[in-house]
DNA sequence: CCAATCTCCATGCGATCGCATGAATATATA
DNA sequence: TATATATTCATGCGATCGCATGGAGATTGG
């Protein structure tokens, strides 16, 4: 059995515990700010960079990386609040395509300006660019484990 | 108003979308094998380094983290599987202070290896030990920020 | 010593999560 | 073609989350 060493632990402790704390932080500025939270920023965005060739619920999954069920109920709500339209997929008689309506862009742009500062005080304020694109770097690998992982 | 650059952005979307993966590989390997999840382990561990002291619910929050409201209920959980005793504080009235039992020590001990392999394959395996420092080194101040943050 | 304030912790509430499942359609295989 | 398998998505369920609140004991300032 393989024990990870001492300085992967570290880092494993170090990736849990920054990621909760920036993420509150950044659900706490949009809550008090009124906006929705956090999911829906990223729901927002990919589907605004989809335009209109929109985009099918399990690729949402893959980009945001939260489960099936999640992104299902997450869409719902954003259909609820106009965010978003469900039309069923020409291709595919099971799925659905969806696309992002006028009110979601300008829920995506309401939501940037708090966003934006909170990613800033939370991560920006502490690493310069060049620290960042390292720390992407390192990253990356651990977020495309997914993929071959399970 | 500050707009974080493309590469803070980046680092951002690394960090949240790299901690819920290796979470949840974490978490699912705990599961499959019959155990508690991370959040036990986290709270046994800090308890048992803390030993005959124990742990007042304030000082489990800071370290691991967690809201104030989900140490109470995750230690409500550890208590109900003999994992933790609740003491009166001797010296706060209001207070209590947490001790690991040896049903807690046996549980944190069978829970290791399992947890151990999945920190590993999640993470140790993308990482040189020289960039899980560089990696732990960079996420300090973001965790740090918590104390002064808010 | 009393009142105002603060700290420590538990709990109600609504929201979200992951998992398991199921229904419907698509795809592959015999 | 007929049947088995796989994919897509929604939903029930139980567990956990964050927030807001409140009670009880500490602490501070007059």
């Amino acid at each position: 059995m393989v024990i990870p060493s001492k300085q992967i632990t570290d880092a494993w402790i170090s990736l849990m515990r920054a990621q909760q704390v920036a993420l509150r932080q950044a659900e706490r500025a949009l809550r008090h700010a009124g906006l929705p939270p956090y999911g829906w920023y990223d729901a927002l965005w990919e589907l605004e960079k989809a335009g209109e060739i929109g985009l099918r619920i399990h690729q949402i999954e893959r980009q945001i990386l939260i489960a099936q069920s999640n992104v299902s109920r997450l869409i719902d709500r954003l259909e609820a609040a106009g965010c978003v339209e469900r039309k069923p997929s020409p291709d595919d008689g099971r799925g659905q395509v969806i696309f992002i309506t006028d009110q979601g862009r300008t829920t995506r742009a309401a939501m940037w300006p708090i966003y934006a500062a909170a990613i800033q005080e939370a991560v920006g304020a502490h690493l310069t660019d060049g620290n960042a694109t390292i720390l992407a770097g390192l990253l990356r690998p651990i977020i495309e484990n997914r993929e071959t992982g399970l």
